[in-house]
RNA sequence: GUCCCGGUAGCUCAGUCGGAUAGAGCAACGGCCUUCUAAGCCGUCGGUCGGGGGUUCGAAUCCCUCCCGGGACACCA
């Protein structure tokens, strides 16, 4: 099913093509219409083109609408200011395309017609350690991106590159040794993230315990017995940890999907030789450089990038190389999305620069470094504990919840306490995806407990009660979601707000084809905000179970099913589930 | 010092490829429940789009420059 735009995009580019057969190339800048005095959609091609072709743009926009003629999409088409060309769909438009959407389970989203395998990069967390809110970015993000892509139909491999290895896991292991708690079996993650801090204080300090640490990674890269032991036993309690926190979290990656840095380490020796044996890296001051245009580093000298240490070790520059090679070549990547914070923005262009320079990613292949700004405290200094610790994700969790608990109690009396229970967890995880997806991630974000959970506004409370609402009409009706949908009621539109809902629900589709392209989350945050205020609107004027007529009511039943059924899907494309009540 | 990212209403943020009179929410104030969840809706108030130049029929958006804030810049990841 094409989208609205694009159905409109296709007539406006034809009957240019008409008017303007020496053009080729014009696009109909077809948009949602600003006010809503310029009809549902415009195109704003008039004014663009008149410029290129020395013409008046009335001029322009007369010449193509008279090729345009009559349609059954539209049924008026204005020219106003300039050259703008103000768009009416038709009513008998609206009604047949809210017809498809109720008997598709897709809503009108197109399948990608050109499918593509899509690496997706997120969450990176590092075993031995909790995972905190440093993680909580990329790990909501970047699953929403999965989403996306995978509902489009590409072929997404999830891919949890975790820190399991280097010069910090010999200094945990040897610690553990040292002082006899090296037995992993029963160990959980918050011992596991003591031992560490203690371990690091030991290393700083303690001259003959670092150069022991650094022996001991030595064993571990040699495959030594003993300490490869500990470490599968470290990974293991810290995949439990995940797990635990990415099914608390709705955040679709399990044990399948960790790829860490360890799966990468023999093949960095090869690939190291490789850049030196095509002349394209070189030793300098004892370390492998590779060298690159447009770095320069603090005192204005060429900046290289460092893929082997003086020492020998290999750095996660490296990792990444072999990563993104294997990706390519053994996954198969036709587009890799890294989803990590905007401060690596250099590290990987640098990395992409090498891999181009390489010749191990092909023009067809795309790169991105899907960066995100730093979570912000009131203050509007990095969110941290009072005492400047890491917040982790479990406490935070904890919060969310207990903080959606509050409200809820204070909301609603009906609710038994095991439905706060229940309803609270969703509620306050929701709350806290929805509120990091909904400003451009680019941009630090300022984390508040109070504005995320506030049931008022741009918040996912608001968004899950307008659906909560429409199940509760149909509750009211003894009818369910799925038995409305079935029943496929005609859908007749006979006032402005049921117009403005029309519109408005045909235009999912487009959100999440441009989402799919600019992976930018907030857009489709602000389509359901915006979806959900017109259904709000519409609830108030617009009586459903007490319409005039029966095949009214029929009609605003679908309209109702259709705007659930949007904020379920749009929701679930955040990673965000429905409640059906609160 | 070089480069990257931000600066829009009191606060938090949208603003799509350069398009029409720059939009929401919160806060403040005023209305609307015998009728499907008032967790809602309607209204009022609020702006030199960081400053200054430039390009253009048209600039929050593009270019130059300056100011402010954050970040990156060889052997950590």
């Amino acid at each position: 099913m094409d989208t609205v735009k694009n159905i409109l995009s296709t007539s406006f580019s034809l009957a240019l093509a008409r008017a303007y057969p020496t053009i080729c190339d014009a696009d109909a800048m077809i948009q949602l219409a600003k006010q809503p005095q310029f009809g549902d959609y415009q195109a704003n091609f008039a004014m663009v083109m008149a410029k290129r072709i020395k013409q008046a743009p009335y001029d322009v926009a007369r010449r193509v609408v008279q090729q345009l003629g009559t349609s059954d999409v539209w049924d008026k088409l204005e020219i106003a200011g300039p050259g703008f060309i103000n768009i009416s769909l038709s009513d008998a438009f609206l009604q047949t395309r809210l017809q498809l959407l109720l008997s598709d389970n897709r809503l009108g989203i197109p399948l990608s017609t050109s499918p593509q395998v899509v690496v997706v990069d997120y969450s990176g967390a590092n075993v031995a350690k909790e995972m905190h809110v440093g993680h909580l970015r990329s790990s909501i993000i970047g699953d929403t991106i999965a989403r996306v892509l995978d509902f489009q139909g590409h072929r997404v491999t999830r891919q949890n590159h975790v820190g399991d290895w280097g010069t910090q896991f010999g200094m945990l292991i040897e610690y553990m040794i040292q002082t006899k708690q090296q037995d992993t079996a029963t160990r959980q993650i918050t011992e596991l993230n003591a031992l560490y801090k203690q371990a690091k204080q030991k290393f700083d300090v303690d001259e003959d315990f670092a150069t022991r640490a650094r022996a001991r990674v030595v064993a571990l890269q040699g495959d030594d017995k003993q300490t490869t032991e500990i470490w599968k036993g470290l990974v293991a309690i810290s995949k439990e940890h995940f797990n635990d926190i990415f099914t608390r979290l709705g955040i679709g990656l399990r044990d399948e999907h960790i790829r860490g840095e360890s799966f990468y380490n023999d093949r960095l020796a090869d690939l190291t030789q490789e850049l030196e044996h095509d002349a394209l890296a070189r030793v300098d001051q004892g370390a492998l450089v590779v060298e690159l245009e447009g770095f320069i580093d603090r005192d204005d000298n060429p900046l290289p990038l460092l893929v082997r240490k003086s020492d020998g070790g290999y750095l996660y520059a490296t990792t990444d190389l072999a990563a993104a090679k294997f990706r390519i070549e053994v996954l198969g990547a036709d587009r890799i999305v890294y989803v990590t914070d905007a401060r690596q923005a250099q590290h990987f262009a640098m990395v992409f620069a090498v891999l181009d320079k390489a010749g191990w990613v092909s023009e067809q292949v795309s790169l991105e470094h899907v960066s995100f700004g730093s979570m912000l405290g009131k203050d509007k200094k990095p969110f941290k504990t009072r005492s400047g610790e890491m917040i982790s994700l479990a406490s935070l969790l904890d919060e969310a919840s207990e903080r959606a608990a509050r409200v809820l109690r204070d909301k609603n009396s009906d609710l038994s306490s095991t439905e706060v229970v229940t309803l609270a967890s969703n509620i306050g995880v929701a709350a806290l995806k929805y509120a990091d997806l909904k400003t451009e991630r680019i941009k630090d974000y300022m984390f508040s407990w109070e504005r995320m959970i506030a049931f008022e506004g741009n918040t996912a409370p608001y968004l899950l009660n307008a659906y909560v609402r429409i199940l509760s009409v149909f509750r009211k009706g003894c009818l369910t979601l799925q038995e409305v949908v079935e029943a496929g009621g005609r859908i007749v539109i006979t006032n402005g707000r049921e117009r403005e809902l029309a519109i408005r629900l045909l235009e999912l589709p487009d959100v999440v084809e441009t989402l799919g392209k600019e992976l930018l989350p907030h857009r489709l945050c602000n389509y359901l905000y915006a979806l959900a205020s017109t259904y709000h609107r519409f609830y108030e004027a617009c009586p459903v179970l007490l319409a005039d007529t029966i095949e009214l009511q029929h009609s605003r039943l679908a309209l109702s099913a259709l705007t659930a059924q949007s904020l379920k899907q749009g929701l679930e494309l955040l990673g965000i589930h429905t409640v059906d009540k609160m």
